[in-house]
DNA sequence: GCTTGTATTGAACGGGCGTTCATATATTTT
DNA sequence: AAAATATATGAACGCCCGTTCAATACAAGC
């Protein structure tokens, strides 16, 4: 056997980098096997490599891409002049994106180290360049009175890391709904800030 | 060779323990060989097989010590009883003891998904025995209506993740003194638990 | 100083790892 | 229909894995 009839590289990369998203998130990055996901796509391990040079790489693209998204979706807001609603729109935001993403976001904060320096710069990057548009949000409204004057940078620290402890825990069939989350969250949020 | 001169268990044991938890904390459970650790140590990988039955129990070990020494730490302090004070002082020993054991403190919340099912059982519940603390204070506070009404359970989720957060950036020769740190954690504590 | 028990070695076991490549089949282009 | 290209196989490469165990050197107790 060879090519496989309905073979084509539009499907199998895709489902390839869904079967390592999944797998990375469920398992580690060090204990899956490219002979593991290459089962889990239903093809050989050498296949992979038609679609990535490598295993590392294999990750950093899904974390970039990630991350790219990301600041797309964020960019495809429409940001209030009001700057506590941007930032009440900013908290529901993430964590929308978070639990939409669940793997992602795992794999972006416990699999970076497995990135080569460069790489890892890569995304470091990035992630800097989203989390500074909450912090530029606290700044600004610091400049104008609405929040109290707490380190800005620990408070965008503070808040992310309180926003994506909710997906250790959330689940869809828990007593809390999504918009329930998100109004207890942003209430904690609006207070942390306040003046 | 066999047995070197100067080698006792009550040595060896601590630093192969020791000597885990640093390269775990920087590679990941997954990507640790025992003959690595071995190496740190000093000594051949069959040797680690007197201190510890598998791989697996040497990192259930270094978690369920660090919970229970966390947990024995809690209870040696004197708790007030004024809730607001109650409150500061949890936030102030949690951000310490995490400052104090950041590698043991990442792996708990990193490779928990490398212990079995009943390995994992134990250490989830001395996380929540341990949370669990701070949700007693939340609710003893709100009881007496020093505290808001938010949520109790995801108020603590809450503080325990932006505290944790703080492992993640926090360096000693940075900006910001361990004690600076704290007080401007416990004042967004503070303001998000107000009411 | 001899015996007993402790701590360790070093080799071996079976197996899985990431990656490469010659080969082969399926699809697309001509 | 033939040629060119895309997509895959499957075997092989050298290497490292967790774990076991007989052999052995040291330490402690008598």
């Amino acid at each position: 056997m060879a090519r496989r009839t309905g073979s084509h590289a539009e499907i199998t990369g895709p489902r390839i980098r869904a079967a390592a998203l999944g797998l990375f998130a469920r398992s580690g990055f060090a204990a899956v096997s490219m002979r593991r996901i290459a089962a889990e796509v239903g093809v050989q391990a050498g296949a992979l490599y038609l679609y990535t040079p490598d295993k590392e790489t294999l990750l950093f693209e899904l974390l970039r891409s990630h991350m790219e998204e990301r600041i797309a979706a964020d960019d495809a807001r429409a940001e209030p002049a009001d700057p506590t609603r941007r930032l009440e729109d900013f908290v529901r935001f993430h964590l929308s994106h978070n639990l939409d993403h669940p793997d992602a976001v795992f794999l972006s904060y416990m699999e970076l180290r497995n990135l080569g320096r460069s790489n890892f710069a890569v995304i470091e990057a990035l992630r800097d360049r989203y989390e500074n548009r909450l912090q530029a949000i606290l700044t600004d409204g610091r400049s104008s009175g609405v929040f109290a004057a707490a380190d800005a940078k620990l408070a965008t620290m503070a808040i992310i890391a309180m926003l994506n402890g909710v997906n250790t825990w959330f689940r869809q069939t828990g007593r809390l709904s999504r918009q329930g989350v998100g109004d207890i969250y942003w209430d904690m949020v609006r207070k942390l800030v306040a003046v």
